[in-house]
DNA sequence: ATGAAACGGAGTATAATCCTCCGTTTACTG
DNA sequence: CAGTAAACGGAGGATTATACTCCGTTTCAT
């Protein structure tokens, strides 16, 4: 269930095999944070350490491809925000839950990514998400942590904003560091928490 | 001396090769904010209306590109900068003020192109910049608009941040607006203005 | 009007990218 | 612990993008 995007019935993946897919999303998903576009074959092969045959066995072509890191993406951005949810005391520290935890999936490619794609094979993703953020909006407005000025665009947008690297040649861990600290920051404006 | 980086003494350019050499800065600010790194020479002519010849004359090689977007863009982001401390009521204001002037400078491009340069061409125009950082910094903290853990680094990378194009499709305009309404909400809570 | 400076389109060399063949290695099964 | 099938990676050729230049035309300044 939490295996991200796995067909069901297909045959199962060797261990190699699942292992060196997992790296290629990860790398696909790093690579399209970083440049904000499309990736070349060659330097998501090299960037997941694995040879290029590897990739095209996996993904026959870049559509296939893309759509995997955000099914992947998705489903676990979605995951994280039903237990902020679930989890939270208020609505408040659902939406921040919510998008602190999609920093960590790299949410910010399915927008990126989104225009590459010919169809919208993911239609019932795409409800869930938006279902999802139309969820924490009210909740957080139950709780008057938003005024009425403040929608579910604002988090996605603001999913977006701080998912992207700063692209300055920080390391990963630098680099989520500040967009953390960032959307603190953010969020202390953009919810009138307590005060 | 609103010019931007114009050399002083050399031979004044026609009318048609100024405007071209704009048109050349712009398009390279706009493609390397997009991309979020080297755009390539017929893009830059391309985006600019402009022929790729007149990129060459202008800019012989990439160096020498980059060296003047970076000084084109630190100029007019510091002629702003001093303008927001000199004129406004509070170092609250000044931060908030330099912040939204740099998203419409562009600012970002020189942290981005920064690692592309092989030299520092610009010692004094970089002393500048950190001078203005740290003096709305002083400003601020003066005036009890920001903490001790706030510093001058969080208002370099805020404008990173938000200057950076979300690169999911929006026009200019939408764009800008969005940053701005989240540069907003991000000092609404980095700036603990007022309360 | 005239000379000089600036311009753009077309074209070639170079580099990046895409994609496949095939011998080797790795995981599962009895 | 074999044996087999699946998965792997490196090398290489076809295709595409990028970097840069020649030269006839247009635009500006005097």
């Amino acid at each position: 269930m939490s295996t991200g995007s796995m067909p069901a019935n297909e045959p199962p993946l060797r261990a190699d095999a699942r292992r060196n897919r997992r790296r290629l999303l990860d790398a696909t998903i790093a690579l399209v944070l970083e440049q904000g576009g499309e990736p070349s074959r060659d330097a998501v092969a090299q960037r997941a350490g694995t040879g290029v045959v590897t990739l095209y066995r996996h993904f026959p072509d870049q559509q296939s491809l893309l759509r995997a890191v955000v099914l992947d993406v998705v489903d676990r951005t979605i995951e994280q925000g039903e237990l902020a949810l679930a989890e939270s005391a208020t609505g408040g520290d659902a939406v921040r839950r919510y998008l602190h935890a999609s920093i960590d999936t790299g949410l910010g490619v399915v927008n990126i990514v989104h225009g590459l794609l010919d169809d919208t094979a993911w239609p019932d993703r795409l409800a869930a998400a938006r279902d999802l953020l139309d969820r924490l909006t009210e909740a957080a407005r139950r709780d008057g942590a938003i005024g009425p000025d403040v929608g579910p665009t604002d988090l996605a947008l603001a999913s977006i904003r701080f998912c992207r690297p700063l692209a300055i040649g920080l390391d990963p861990d630098a680099e989520r560091a500040i967009a953390h600290r960032q959307l603190d920051h953010y969020l202390d404006g953009l919810l009138d928490s307590g005060r």
